[in-house]
DNA sequence: ATAAAAATTGATAACGTAGGTCATTTTATG
DNA sequence: CATAAAATGACCTACGTTATCAATTTTTAT
């Protein structure tokens, strides 16, 4: 074996003085193999500092030991959320998580096969909006290709998922802010091709008509989950002489804009104004109120979508859908509603 | 062709009745192919969904097309836009991007060698405190595993990296705070382990005394890098009865830390103190009021520092240092030093 | 002790691609 | 039309591993 080139399982097996074969049996945890060949073994490899190739072990097994995470740009905490929350299921594993971002789904949604062939993944984790998008499912599943969805809202057979209560949610925090007692209540919406923008919409509608609380169309402005977008949204909000007492964002990047856009404009939170959030991400307590917000488990969504991907790609049996339960956290940007 | 199977070369070839060398040229660019041969392979090819197996062409030419990019979990903003930048370069590439973070680079140290074969990357991405550490170079470089640096401080001739001015940069944001008219301008330090922790506090000190103001080692305080950290450091020092005018934290999470702490202790920012940050994440666009801070081209240095793993890996011509300037962007963070 | 059964080990063919060497065919050039 | 040049094909090896099945060794039962 010359220097600097990396140990082979042929050198392992001439050293030990074995037939190659034993050596991938013991690296592979086959039986019928003796402690002391296996010891011998070890032992060699490890003194030559041997690892199995994966890349070849992935063309005779014909798969690659990596997976995609696709995601469309949304708050770097979220982001950061579901890749830590993958990594943690593949830590220890053979499995790698390769990133992929994405601009805009719809763009990619065409050329989904290509792009998960020329990567040669092994399957894939897919988050919203890629979750519910037509054309994404219709092509991996002609092509029988391995994938997970994380808070689809359709198509709930095309395989496993993970899944919270969007609506509950949002009709929780709904409450919630009418119990203040908060009457003119604004949303900021999400991204219109995210599905759970029209889900938290619903709770919010479904929640107001239940307390016979009007809904009017004039306090539902249009954001795009950005810091930036809520911002603008809100100082549309805010500008009306007739301004609402509380404001609830769909995620907590447009709410953190929302305070931002209050605190330029003079108005107190959440004395003269409560804001709440959704997800909360990092970013809900770093603002200043501190956020009242919906705790959305990302981490152990992307966690356990990744390990019914796992368990799929290994033909081990594993739950169709895993449901993640959210709750309301109450921090410092909502309060009572300001007296008329 | 079986239906489901992954079409091959040799699929290809006998559909477009030429030798699979042929279409092996066609996909490889090689010389000698008429156009007319070219099209018809393609034609075929993209009838086919043929891609060719990655994992195959890894095994023979001896590399997997996958890059690492290790870091120590900073802050989300970060992470995202290294990655951001990484990926930019690899766009449209036949690399891909496995992301590596590590609880604690020092953790991982003796196993790097481990590490990186079992992922079988070809090259790896090193960002701070990685960048600096002597085990982990060490290792590397005498397995002749390929590698970038970001932002290392020492032992340049270990290979191409990409650097900025760590000092200057903190220099040049101290001496705009005693522009101001402040003279007790406190510093949060950041973790330790990273090497900038030492040089900004050089640029800080180095201000300090070139405009003859003391220095004075209890407004020198201890966080990590982290929101958390910032917030307890900013409260030690403002509990104080002699407090600092101005905190200058060696990251925006701490800055944003600082902050809240004035938030919650009832001062005013920046009327009666003053804070600045370092980095120019997306959180110091969040916190309110907007930090003033240096502006750290992450996004930039990310994306130099895979290009030149790249051309290292292609045995392309390449420079050794890419160095990137930092400015100083002043938002409302910070004001004149309030009357004594 | 000996045969039979069980456990362990080994020889060799895949996996899909690249690249080398020549032989052969097609095209371009004068 | 003759010749040179370019394009293409046939065939082989290598890459590092796992899977199949046969060969060998060890253990167990009689």
């Amino acid at each position: 074996m010359e220097l600097g080139r990396r140990a082979t399982i042929i050198d392992v097996a001439r050293e030990a003085d074995v037939s190659i074969k034993t050596v991938s049996r013991v690296f592979n945890d086959a039986p019928n193999v003796t402690q002391k060949t296996r010891d011998k073994v070890m032992k060699v490899a490890t003194a030559l500092h041997y690892h199995p190739n994966v890349v070849a072990q992935g063309l005779v097994g014909r798969r690659s030991y990596l997976l995609g995470l696709f995601y469309e740009n949304p708050s770097p905490n979220y982001v950061v959320e579901l890749q830590q929350g993958a990594l943690k299921r593949l830590h220890g594993e053979k499995y790698r998580l390769v990133v992929l971002p994405v601009e805009q789904v719809s763009a990619i949604a065409d050329n989904i096969l290509s792009l998960v062939r020329s990567a040669a993944l092994d399957g894939v984790v897919l988050t919203p909006p890629a979750s519910d998008h037509p054309v994404i499912l219709e092509k991996l599943t002609a092509a029988h290709f391995p994938f997970v969805r994380i808070a689809p809202t359709r198509a709930p057979e095309l395989g496993p998922h993970t899944i919270t209560d969007d609506v509950g949610a949002a009709r929780m925090m709904t409450e919630y802010l009418l119990s203040l007692g908060h009457r003119r209540i604004a949303m900021i919406k999400g991204d219109p091709t995210h599905p759970s923008s029209e889900a938290r919409l619903l709770g919010y509608s479904s929640a107001l008509a239940a307390a016979g609380v009007p809904m009017r169309l004039d306090d539902i402005e249009q954001g795009m989950f950005t810091f930036d977008s809520g911002l603008e949204a809100a100082k549309r909000l805010l500008a009306r002489a007739d301004r609402p007492t509380a404001i609830f964002a769909q995620n907590d990047d447009m709410a953190a804009g929302a305070i931002m856009a209050a605190h330029d404009m003079g108005i107190e939170v959440p004395a003269q104004l409560s804001i709440a959030g959704f997800d909360d991400s990092a970013i809900a307590r770093i603002v200043w109120p501190r956020l009242t917000t919906i705790h959305q488990p990302v981490f152990d969504m992307a966690r356990d979508a990744t390990a019914l991907l796992v368990a799929m790609l290994e033909k081990k049996p594993h739950e169709g859908v895993i449901q993640h339960p959210v709750t309301l956290v109450t921090r410092q940007s909502t309060g009572p509603a300001p007296a008329a």
